[in-house]
DNA sequence: ATGAAAGCGCTAACAG
DNA sequence: CTGTTAGCGCTTTCAT
């Protein structure tokens, strides 16, 4: 006798409670149509029998998952998971559940991603970091799902983002720089061709065009925004004959790197050599020296991104893109250069 | 005009296709009934039509809908993120997708978003430092629904679960610092009533029975987890009018508060008190010293835990406690202390 | 190798 | 206020 057991279903409900299945969907959802002595004993015999509703079941019908699909290139970077958990809070706050997958910065792994969550009839999606940006609108299009992303790398605009503003943010970390007094002020970016380094390296270049400052290109060095790419590209930077005497980072995690470089080299930051984040993710404060970056607001930028996405899941119109702005906030990494020039005192 | 268009499904390709929904279903899963041709033909017809099978359609049918729910306390946790990059990998490696929720280490959450996973029909669930542990198993059992918690801190032992074996990690930590030198060794431990933390403690606590060191209550303080709790006991212990020479803390978070405490006492960590921290977070090596920690295996854990649910789903046996070890990092937080007790020098 | 038919669990007109 | 009916998109016997 080895009858396959089923999940108790809406059926079972209605029976044990001698009514229709369409009162008993009622009584659950709390419609105003059905008795309430009815309702309540339905909700009774529901909760008695473990009765659990299946949403696979409703979705079907309603064509609606109340669920969004959200894509990181990893959860393990800490910029990331402060997004993510915005992110899930606005979500879990309207009744959504969210669906996590890791791109690894791959566009290829992030379609096959995407697509697995088309498959799933997510609601809507949420990119971070998407290397695939404007690339999705036809298939998005054709499904009908709706998708926003934050802090696009896809050199084109997209129609609903929301990013941080990068190039004043940037523009001005280096300017506290040069009003430090530095002249020769070294770039480490991610990979090439990502959207935020373009942005940032500009904002970068404003600053000392502005200043009348002007740098070979031996100053400007590509990371991967991971704690690596930063070391390694400052070793590079630290081998240059003419040192810089201060270095703009594309992230916290680059300038951390570029902090371990530093320190293999046996210079000491700010004294020797003075260095900038971005983001300012929960550890500036304690590294060594604590980290002078910019503020990302990285959990708003997760609720502002859903909000946006339920807006236009609920067919409400919404600004299409959002700027939010970095703030500067000065810590211990960067002070005036020992020489107004990197020549090693 | 205004016809609600919806995505296109199975039948509209049966009928372009010219056969019926059944073949086009095989086709699609390539399954070996159907005539090469005819199922490359209906693969066609399908991309082109930019045709994404349902899987909600397919869930009603199979009762799997391949998809886990994870839930963590806080994603920004980075501890958490580390262990989720491990889930999400192994779960898609095996055509599986995650729901992420987060707790805030509430037991009350934690039921509403298992109980969220339930409906939503997810195959199998997966828990990090539940609260709540034991007391699902009765409606998990019911659901079945398999449950595997990751670092269980309910007080009882729970059917599945993958954990880091506390209490010997937390002796070896200790016993090093007693090997420098140290004999009057604090402990930051985590809120009360958690199973690791009570673990912890009893490691700290049998390595100093074992050196013959008795030690009052008031070198037992209690944190939250986080860097904020650490600072605060930190500080507490900081009031003391006799100070610890070490402070052995929960986890790196809370030893991150205590080093921030340290620092606004004006106390150089290690030359004036030593520290430790657990799990060995990517920061411990740029924290301001850095940090002589235990290594959690954290991704690992992930993919043996994600690694239990796929062999319980599959129906297939499985060791069902399994516990890894911890490995002691030395670093630069913790040294042989100045003067023996901990009067201030 | 293919089709017809039934049904997964639920909701939503529509009728009463 | 409640029941009947149909159907969401798919898979899966069972025939053929």
């Amino acid at each position: 006798m080895n009858r396959i057991v089923r999940p108790t279903s809406i059926k079972d409900i209605a029976k044990a409670a001698g009514v229709s299945c369409s009162t008993v969907s009622r009584a659950l959802q709390g419609s105003p149509l059905i008795n309430h002595e009815t309702a309540d004993r339905i909700r009774r015999i529901a909760h008695k029998a473990g009765y659990v509703p299946s949403a696979v079941g409703r979705s079907l019908v309603t064509r609606k998952t109340n669920t969004i699909g959200v894509v990181v290139t990893t959860i393990a970077d800490p910029f990331m998971a402060e997004v993510v958990t915005g992110i899930e809070a606005a979500a879990n706050e309207a009744g959504y559940s969210v669906l996590l997958a890791q791109s690894y910065a791959e566009g290829g792994r992030e379609t096959i991603v995407v697509e697995s969550f088309l498959e799933r009839r997510v609601d809507g999606v949420l990119v971070l970091a998407s290397r695939m940006g404007a690339r999705y609108t036809p298939l998005l299009t054709r499904m009908r799902v709706p998708l926003v992303l934050i802090n696009n790398q896809f050199p084109e605009p997209f129609e609903h983002s929301v990013e941080i503003d990068n190039a004043p943010a940037s523009r001005a970390l280096t300017e506290y720089l040069i009003r430090l007094g530095h002249r020769r002020i070294a770039y480490i970016g991610d990979h090439l061709g990502h959207q935020s380094d373009a942005e940032r390296y500009n904002g970068y270049r404003q600053a000392l065009d502005l200043a009348g400052i002007a740098l070979g290109p031996e100053l400007v060095a590509a990371g991967d925004g991971r704690i690596e790419g930063g070391a390694e590209a400052m070793g590079r930077l630290l081998d240059l004959s003419h040192l810089p005497t201060a270095v703009v980072c594309y992230n916290d995690m680059t300038a951390i790197g570029a902090l371990r470089a530093a320190r293999a080299h046996s210079l000491v930051v700010p004294r020797d050599i003075s260095l900038t984040g971005f983001d300012d993710l929960f550890i500036c404060t304690d590294t060594n020296p604590p980290l002078t970056t910019i503020r990302q607001p990285k959990r708003r930028m997760g609720q502002l991104a859903t909000g946006m996405l339920l807006d236009l899941l609920a067919g409400r119109k919404c600004e299409p893109h959002v700027k939010v702005q970095g703030e500067l906030v000065v810590r211990e990494s960067a002070a005036p250069p020992r020489s107004p020039d990197g020549v090693r005192g």
